[in-house]
DNA sequence: AAATATTTTTAGACTTGCCTAAAAATTTAT
DNA sequence: ATAAATTTTTAGGCAAGTCTAAAAATATTT
């Protein structure tokens, strides 16, 4: 249980979010592009977690997670989305500026710390981008019958409940058109040409969607109109 | 401008307060032994330090902090003492356990963060030990007219305003014994022979301190007995 | 002012995490 | 089923930060 180096932990997470995904063996390119290294340095990464047994890994094929290579990825995500509430929630951060101070304070070793996080934020479900929180044994509760923006009926009444975080740009642009986490819309038409979507928000306003923006928009289904 | 590797803030932060008590140079031995490295290792370092413009460094002859080098060492100063009092003032953490934690949390890189954290905790002047926060540049407002406990006059009554984290087993016994910060105390003897004090804490509680305990306590005058 | 002791530096080595270039394995296309 | 393309691994190197052992400089004793 002795503690790993923060790029020990940064694989593991990543390894974690790769496979969550396919539920199957994660690739070296994969890691390396998502890990922005290159595919020699993975490697040998693999080799020394492999040792360490935090991951299955069989050369040519890929790695997934032992199960307590699961558990630690698993903390190290609870603590990163606590401190990215923190920032919101306490210190005013806008969302868009959370996750690369995250980057750094999931690292942060103190179980105790972030289980008084935890209750300083009141035992948070979800952090800014709308992610589960993983609680302090590592549970965590999916939000069910949530779809993809791109995947809504169109005449229906949707409700923001999760933003893809990974692109700031992205962020910055929801931001900037009020389409923050809880905001509700109305799928007014899709366009088979290039899969854009017009969508209504609030009484008025009328924005026309691409496929870029909502595949990365997470929502949940209110009422059809 | 480009950041910093933790190992050479640690450097900095610890040059800046080995050459504060003794203003003058700071010698390897010196910084080896409140780094837990060799000698030789604190060579290597000052080296590059050196090299960086951040420490004025003469082989044989010790080093101390450039303007840039004081600079950097005063602002991981002051995000150590802001997460400790964090820590204490809003995670109820105890004075003893807050310094471990800080010397990872003082790394953290956003000047946006730890000025929000300022806010957040209301600019407080002083740290949980009664140490000083510096201010966003730098400056820092040292208490005037304090003392240690081991200078205090015999038959005056005084408040501690600082105690040393250097020693968590100090810290557990002030605790343990209510020596905490604002708490007021009566001189009543001291003995020579030891270098012991005997001070009344509250109504009735009498209490012989040590000389390792009165050196590392920070007083102010309150008034004659 | 030597001789001795202490402090500091150098030399050489190790680990971690990364890189490039080349080799090997695997996958895809013909 | 080969050949070609792609992916992955190996080999060899580099920088940071540390160590031990030995050499050099400085400080302290006699
Ligand atoms: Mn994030
Ligand atoms: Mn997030
Ligand atoms: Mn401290
Ligand atoms: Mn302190």
């Amino acid at each position: 249980m002795k503690s790993l180096s923060h790029s020990e932990e940064n694989y593991l997470k990543e390894i974690f979010h790769l496979s969550g995904l396919t539920e199957k063996r994660v690739s070296t390119n994969g890691l390396a592009s998502r890990l922005n290294t290159k595919a020699s340095s993975i490697t040998d990464m693999l080799q020394k977690l492999s040792d360490k047994k935090l991951v299955e890994y069989v050369k040519y094929k890929g790695c997934f997670l032992t199960e307590e290579g699961e558990r630690i990825a698993i903390q190290i995500i609870r603590k990163h989305r606590l401190w990215e509430t923190f920032l919101v929630n306490k210190l005013s951060f806008g969302w868009e500026e959370v996750h690369d101070v995250a980057e750094q304070l999931e690292h942060i070793d103190s179980e105790k710390l972030i289980d008084s996080l935890d209750r300083f934020l009141n035992y948070p479900k979800f952090d800014p981008h709308g992610d589960p929180i993983p609680d302090k044994d590592g549970k965590i509760v999916y939000r069910k019958s949530k779809i993809k923006l791109l995947d809504a009926a169109t005449n229906s009444r949707v409700e923001i409940v999760r933003v893809n975080e990974d692109s700031l740009a992205l962020l910055k642009f929801l931001e900037r058109h009020q389409l923050t986490l809880g905001t509700e819309l109305d799928v007014l038409e899709k366009f088979p040409f290039d899969d854009s979507m017009s969508v209504r928000v609030g009484e008025l306003l009328e924005i026309n969607l691409s496929k870029k923006v909502t595949e990365n928009i997470g929502v949940k289904f209110i009422s059809k109109l």
